[in-house]
DNA sequence: TTGACTCTGCTTACACCGTAAGCCTACGGT
DNA sequence: ACCGTAGGCTTACGGTGTAAGCAGAGTCAA
């Protein structure tokens, strides 16, 4: 059959397998099995491949780690210029958060990582490019991004470490951890679970926006009067 | 001999080994070593004993990490209401960071864990004692300690997993990654990098001061006329 | 004094990890 | 038809967390 000569039609054989395969392999595992669950020989299988396979296309495991980080931020919106800093801003914060939900093992993938991706630079460069494009000077760009960075990471990565995703869990946990005490050993962390958190309708993650209309407010560009 | 009657003395024979100093080497371990150098052998060695002895001190590795983290919060100053809550926080703050660089594993390993320590209550609970102390509401102080933690965090995963420590250093690594690419790629980071990270003088640690200053100056008690 | 119980450290053993080294086979260029 | 090479596979090694069981000392009852 002449078709046989490439083997493009995807001959049952074996499947080409790349880098981008394998770290789109890596990063469902994690989803579904956590970042400790990415072992070489877990993502292989996934691929119905041998681990040292991988080999091939990954310099090691630390190499297909810095991939899936790239891949998740590949995942951010990039923020456009159209409707304002401000809005730009909000909007890529917000996704940003949303993907890092989705993704939980990446926020704590982010230290320990040294190589940044293409699509990591990318992003950072839009991010810069829009406050440029809005008036911020380079220094004042600078500290937009890392003060707004710097929230959203450490507001993501206290969420994702709550030990629980649900009102009714944070009642258990929260019981189970204050209940176990001397009573009054921790006032105000016993006043703000009882009168605040577990009151219905209470949701840590609207403290996201609150704290990012906060930081934004305080923003402003071209900071010519300013120390 | 009577004296032989307690070891008290402590005969050369053994030494006691209990949780704290197991903890307490797991650290030292860790700064030396980074949180992947923390394994039940090297710990056990660095205390002169075998590795299934710390199971007797540690329900499991996990345990230890908890440990960890618990004894790395009780190295953090606890705020004190006297010269109100802007200097309070303030102070906090700055202790927090500089603890957490001492310990670069430690903001990593805030992630996965999931049982916070006694010392990382009693410091939660005093924080939100000074806050609560100077006039701010429940809901408040809740926002308030939200905001700055997430920005502490976030700013010193950050700040950890830079790929240097000092601005020669960087100059290094950002030609490095900066150069192999496609000129006009980046462009922002390209400006930023040459004309503001790099000049003399620049440390990217300066911008925590300048974050924080941002965030505590847009904060403030009893928000009775806000949203 | 003696014996039993407990506490704590040690030894051994197992399954699983990342990955170095080398083999085998199918494909593409000649 | 051949052969180099790329990209799979196999095997093997040292290191990991930890389950299971052993051994010696401290404590207490009789």
């Amino acid at each position: 059959m002449a078709a046989r000569r490439r083997a493009e039609v995807g001959s049952s054989r074996r499947s080409p397998l790349d880098r981008s395969r394998i770290v789109a392999a890596a990063v469902t595992l994690a989803d579904a099995e956590g970042v400790a669950g990415v072992t070489m020989r877990a993502v292989a299988a996934g691929l119905g491949v041998e681990a040292m396979s991988l080999y091939n296309h990954v310099r090691n495991r630390d190499d297909l780690l810095d991939g899936m980080v790239d891949l998740v931020f590949a995942e951010i919106e990039l923020p456009t210029a159209g409707a304002g800093w401000y809005q730009a801003m909000r909007k890529r914060a917000e996704s940003a958060r949303a993907v890092l939900r989705r993704h939980p093992w990446a926020v704590g993938l982010l230290d320990s990582r040294s190589a940044p991706g293409p699509a990591t630079l990318r992003h950072h460069d839009a991010v810069l490019g829009v406050l440029r494009g809005a008036g911020f000077s380079v220094a004042g760009a600078a500290r937009a991004f890392s003060v707004i960075d710097s929230y959203l990471y450490g507001f993501v990565l206290q969420e994702v470490s709550l030990p629980f995703r649900s009102s009714e869990e944070l009642g258990e946990v929260a019981g189970g951890i204050l209940g176990g005490l001397d009573a009054g050993a921790y006032p105000h962390l016993v006043e703000i679970t009882t009168e605040h958190a577990l009151r219905p309708g209470y949701d840590y993650a609207d403290e996201f926006d609150a704290g990012l209309a906060l930081i934004l407010g305080a923003l402003e560009p071209d900071e010519r009067g300013e120390g």
